[in-house]
DNA sequence: GCCGTTTTCGGCCCGACTGTTTTCAGTCG
């Protein structure tokens, strides 16, 4: 096994200890040590081979046998015992939102239930709320938990959505049988998560490629093959529709695949008060039903078909009927940024917190991309889960990044690494005193630990706004698609706040965040409030965040003007270090 | 589980919230 499958067991068993009540302790050292695994520099194997595992603080001997063993033979008897004993369903229980080990224990131990299916019935029957530390509220939430669960099971995350959906479109536009290809649908508008994958293709021989595409690498199963189109589910368990069409159709096609429902409405009401008819198939000089091309009129491109309807193209991100009528209609459509804009990345991490690379091994990466700066915020102290910095060590590693930054400019590079911090928003003040936030290049202020009142919840984040020192707002609401709601709280209140102090907001671009959401970003605009697109990066392969964030400004309308990472270097540093309002 | 030591077992361990309590356990980040 290489690390990150050794470090993936030692997690395991943590959890399975968790689950059997054993010593916290005991569990936090299996998650320490698979942690400190996946941060390690050089290969696992070597350094077993080398008995130097046992250098490493935190592996006693009782760690370095076990891993020894995965390292070597790839088994542990240990581990498959343990797992062994515990029912499946009970892991898959902790991933109810208010479930923990503890509860999870109980509920197993008290009312023998095993499976998520026995928890529902357990809660409806009203056993649960009986049990000692239990109740009403406890009960509900519980059931809420369970149909959140189910309610998102069909959904997937953008990043996941996009790995699968790529190679497919990839392979589809090498074969000789299809003249033109697309995603479509919520893909394609860069939505921030996806129900099903949408396929467009023009080709005079559909059957061959529908042949083609059911035999993907990566098809799990077909459940639908006709002559126009196919279903199949791929890896992950995401449905993947393919439509073929005639290359005359190709554009209407592709607008009408592209949707949105909402967006395609006013279209077509557009094309019924110009006495024309838009489908998938064309726009028709007719008002009744039809697909005689000979009415159809000849548009090669979407261009052609939002010109017809007298409007200028409208991007696929914008198309939600979220006022691009009224712009496009007018001319006054913003030219969206584009991702090549970005210079680099200002909220990130690296291992002196919970991140995994050295600052060197970030600046070399970054580096190497192209990037102009990347900023190292690591967590503060209250963020005790993520190793948060406290004010002693983020000193050092101010000395830190300068010796990287001078070895850069040794180098004759123009790259540099930024100081900062995520600071978290407490209570009643930052984790930070201001005169050590003042020492650094950027600051980002995070609510981590929210409460369940909106209005304090809003006071906090506006209070954090209001600070000197402070430069953007992080993750505003908090959300994980897919899992947790946003935290109670008046996002137009705390917007209207970094509009009057000049202070920023971060569009978070990890793909389980994008926080502040596309929805709210044309507001935020509208009252001068910049942007900046974070990677929130905890490791090398999250630095393509920058990708998706940029796809997701576009939907907020942005322009490359909105945001301030667009800046070089020296703009940059400027902007870090003019006077708020 | 690990660590450190007044060398053999006790300490490890932030900050906040919720729901259950009536002073605290469990959960979360």
């Amino acid at each position: 096994m290489d690390k990150e499958q050794v470090a993936a067991v030692l997690t395991e068993i943590g959890t399975l200890l968790e689950l059997k009540g054993e010593n916290p302790f005991k569990t936090r050292a299996y998650h320490n040590a698979a942690r400190t695994l996946e941060g390690l520099a050089e290969p696992l194997d070597k350094i077993v081979a080398e008995g130097r595992l046992g250098e490493i603080k935190g592996f006693g001997d009782a760690l370095v046998d076990k891993i020894t063993k995965l390292v070597t033979t790839g088994q542990l008897p240990y581990y498959d015992e343990l797992k062994a004993s515990v029912a499946p369903g009970l892991v898959e229980m902790l991933g109810i939102p208010t479930l923990g080990p503890k509860k999870v224990k109980k509920l197993h131990d008290e009312l023998g239930v095993d499976t998520i299916e026995a928890l529902e019935a357990a809660c409806k029957a009203g056993k649960v709320a009986v049990l000692d530390g239990f109740g009403e509220k406890t009960q509900t939430k519980i059931l809420e938990g369970i149909a959140f669960k189910r309610q998102f099971a069909s959904k997937h995350h953008l990043h996941k959505a996009l790995a699968v959906a790529q190679p497919i479109l990839e392979s589809l536009r090498q074969h000789p049988d299809v003249t033109r290809c697309s995603t479509a649908g919520s893909l394609r508008r860069w939505k921030e998560t996806i129900g099903d994958i949408d396929f467009l293709v023009s080709s005079r021989q559909p059957t061959e490629v529908i042949e083609f595409f059911v035999t993907q690498p990566g098809v799990l199963s077909v459940s639908a093959k006709g002559d126009t189109k196919a279903s199949v589910i791929v890896e992950g368990g995401i449905q993947a529709d393919l439509r073929v069409v005639s290359d005359a159709e190709y554009p209407f096609a592709l607008a009408y695949f592209t949707g949105s429902k909402e967006h395609n409405i006013v279209m077509r009401q557009r094309a019924i008060a110009r006495g024309l008819r838009l489908n998938e198939y064309g726009l028709f000089r007719s008002t009744e039903e039809t697909r005689d091309p000979a009415l159809r009129l000849p548009c090669n491109t979407e261009e052609d078909i939002f010109r017809e309807l007298d409007l200028t193209y409208v991007e696929p991100e914008l198309r939600e009927d979220h006022g691009e009528f009224a712009a496009a209609e007018a001319g006054k459509l913003p030219r969206l940024l584009e991702w090549t804009d970005l210079r680099g990345s200002l909220h990130n991490h690296s291992n002196w917190s919970d991140g995994h690379e050295t600052l060197d091994q970030i600046a070399g990466h970054a580096e190497g991309l192209g990037l102009s700066y990347w900023a190292i915020t690591d967590h503060s102290r209250a963020s005790f889960q993520a190793n948060g910095l406290s004010p002693e060590r983020l000193t050092q590693q101010l000395a830190d990044v300068a010796a990287v930054n001078q070895k850069l400019a040794d180098s004759g590079t123009d790259f540099r690494l930024l100081t900062g911090t995520e600071v978290d928003i407490l209570k009643e003040r930052l984790d930070f005193p201001d005169d050590l936030l003042a020492q650094l290049d950027v600051v980002v202020a995070s609510l981590h630990v929210a409460g369940s009142d909106e209005a304090d919840n809003t006071k906090r984040l506006i209070r954090a706004a209001e600070n000197p020192h402070v430069h953007m707002l992080g993750h505003l609401t908090g959300r994980l698609l897919l899992e947790r709601n946003p935290y109670p709280l008046n996002q137009q209140a705390v917007i209207d706040a970094c509009a009057a102090t000049g202070t920023w907001l971060e569009l978070n671009a990890s793909p389980w965040r994008f926080d502040l959401d596309w929805r709210l970003w044309h507001y935020a605009r509208s009252k001068g409030v910049k942007c900046v697109i974070n990677c929130d990066a905890h490791r090398l392969d999250h630095f393509g965040y920058l990708r998706l964030g940029a796809g997701v400004a576009r939907k907020g309308w942005l322009t490359k003007a909105d945001v301030i990472n667009t800046l070089s270097l020296a703009e940059l540093r400027k902007a870090l270090k003019g006077r708020k309002k």
